[in-house]
DNA sequence: AAGTAATCGAGACGGTACGTCCGGTCTTCCT
DNA sequence: AGGAAGACCGGACGTACCGTCTCGATTACTT
């Protein structure tokens, strides 16, 4: 199993004028809110809260930060470095199912929780918004996209089908069902998931790869 | 084509003692809220807002709202009396898409942007998140469990899926395109999500019905 | 002797709809003013300081005040309930010194300095500004130029005199050294003043009442 | 009419080791801040602002002066070269009344405001305090109090009285008018001041020069 | 020529206070 | 009892300056 982590390494900045930023402010806040984040959710982690707490001024954070949700995202992932997974073992479905199933996991638990408060954040801040699209939705899908385009041309999947609306239905479930929290994040979704795109619901379908689910 | 009003008709209550509820009142307060809604986003909709713009005491709100979310969604609703379509034609296919795109039509143009503020503060109100899932994803959802078992006792959907994952494959999608933004929500979203789903995108797998889409 | 309240009393008002102004934060309010007016002069009166001190939240106070000197002035004058002394004697230069000499000790001591800084602070705060010359300022020229016209009316002053002016010359130099600290206020200079300038300094002039300083 | 430059003359200092000071940097900054009072006031004159406009970073203000009063008050000195009138006429009245008259008159239109914020500033900053009394305060009061005494021993004025309260009652009133706004520095003051203690206010006392006021 | 020492610009930083907004609660009177 | 008016406390907002602190770059005098 491969991971990649989605984090890109600061690149090196020429040095400029004046003192360089701090980066004992940097982690504090990061840790401050990270900690906010999980212990009270984004509701506690506001800007004063967060100053408090690592001994910074207000100042400094919107200095760097456009918002609330800015810190928060950053938080977040500081916290948990996320990592996608992803691996090619020539089996379209248990690759697709490795993926959504990691996904599933981080969901499950606090981080779950506060990614689904990020998530409604972001539909008020359009740079929160962003950020979640760019570092974290997209990165996804642009390795779930290399899974589908490899099994269309190794000919298990149709070449004909819209990638983008596969992957909304592969992937959409898990985000509607954390935020709307109907149904909870089990361990058949994933898999369910993958094998009924797969497959297909109709009668007359056979479930041409019946173990694809038990092998998980 | 049917259409099925979602709101409850305000029981009728016991004449009780006191002045009785100014319905004045109320009226002006869903109408206020939702102006603002659509004017300004759900962040223009605060309780004082409201109090002011519909000639109201900002205690009259809380005496009959929890929280300013609880009062958005009901002017929401108030504003948008939203229907739900079905229809039963003895298509499954047909029956879903037009459920769905119904839904995606729905969310196209300022209503989306509100109902997706909505699911945002959802995130961070527990009221207005059961509020959105009894009066507006259940509903739905029972119409749609109701055309797949339908297809199920018509011989049309193999008995053995699950329904709830069926459903969050169909429906998820909007919301996640309403909330993450990355595609839009066009008119060929609703078909193409039925004739996946029914039909699967394993290579040999025949489209059985390919004319679902273009009769829509 | 007689003293006059410069305070005006708080005329009765109409009962107005909505809750009334709690007396409880006004008092509060001006008390912690002055407190803090008195321990750290005008610096230390901010208004977070005051707010925190009279457990009142800010939006109370610039409710009714509109800025920092505002309530600082008033806060004085809640402290010394500061009178006018006048007397009618048939002397004027008794009168007249009695007055200024009233001023004067009033200057003496922490109630000097404070009134320094709120001068200072007018400056830069034209409702300050305004409050100080109606409401202190004035009061006292009034009854000054009282005196004067009386010594006119009895032929003790010459008709032809800048009333104005002379009233100048009698408090201004209290003020210009209250501000600029380069002698003190010292007992003989009320009476001091009040002769130099019925008598004039001209040689020749002789002192008609030398025991004017004396006697007082 | 002879003027006496007020400024002292900048001390040759000895060369010491390291980078001089840079004289470009204290005129922009003089220049800036003089700029700046002149334009909004003493509230417009922040070091930030002042360092901003100057192209001088914020530290090499603060390496030279102690606080914003003393900036202001040298960028003041140095936009308004100020001069002290003096003339001996042999005439006591009309040497006051010309020496007086200059400050009126310096006290007229934008100087004579910000002057009353630089005198306000000083109510709470020492430093400034001390600066206006050394270098605007007294040099103009030695130089009355030379007239005075030319007075004195020349006969036209009385040898028993007190210079420095007279001082007083010749110069605190321009600063009152300043200060207070409630009355104009109008050409009239500066004569019938100088004649008003001259004479004195007393019925029977003689105006022994009334042309006093018509010749200036 | 190299070293030393002070200055300068840029700008980040912790801190204090600002004036404002909104959420909830309360008090009073009116209907 | 409901409702309108509006005062109140609390908490957070985003901003302005303050005075301090690194930095690297300059600019003289001193070896």
């Amino acid at each position: 199993m491969i991971y990649a982590d989605l984090m890109p390494a600061d690149s090196e900045a020429p040095p400029r004028p004046g003192r360089p930023r701090s980066e004992r402010a940097r982690l504090a806040i990061m840790e401050a809110a990270a900690d906010l984040l999980i212990e009270g959710g984004l509701a506690a982690a506001t800007i004063e809260a967060i100053a408090a707490r690592a001994c910074v001024s207000k100042v400094t954070i919107y200095k760097w930060w456009s918002s609330r949700g800015a810190v928060a995202i950053d938080a977040y992932f500081h916290r948990y470095r996320l990592t996608v997974a992803f691996e090619d073992t020539g089996d379209v479905a248990r690759d697709l199912a490795v993926q959504i199933e990691a996904l599933a996991d981080a969901f499950r638990g606090r981080a779950g929780e506060v990614m689904a408060e990020l998530i409604g954040e972001a539909q008020s801040d359009a740079t929160l918004a962003e950020v979640l699209r760019d570092r974290w939705i997209q990165p996804r899908r642009e390795l779930t996209a290399a899974v589908l385009q490899r099994g269309i041309s190794r000919g298990q999947v149709r070449p004909d089908v819209d990638i983008e609306i596969l992957m909304d239905q592969l992937y959409a479930p898990l985000y509607y069902r954390l935020i709307v929290r109907h149904q909870p994040l089990d361990k058949t979704l994933a898999p369910t998931l993958v094998r009924t795109l797969l497959d297909g619901v109709r009668m007359g379908n056979e479930v041409l790869d019946p173990g694809t689910a038990d092998t998980m």
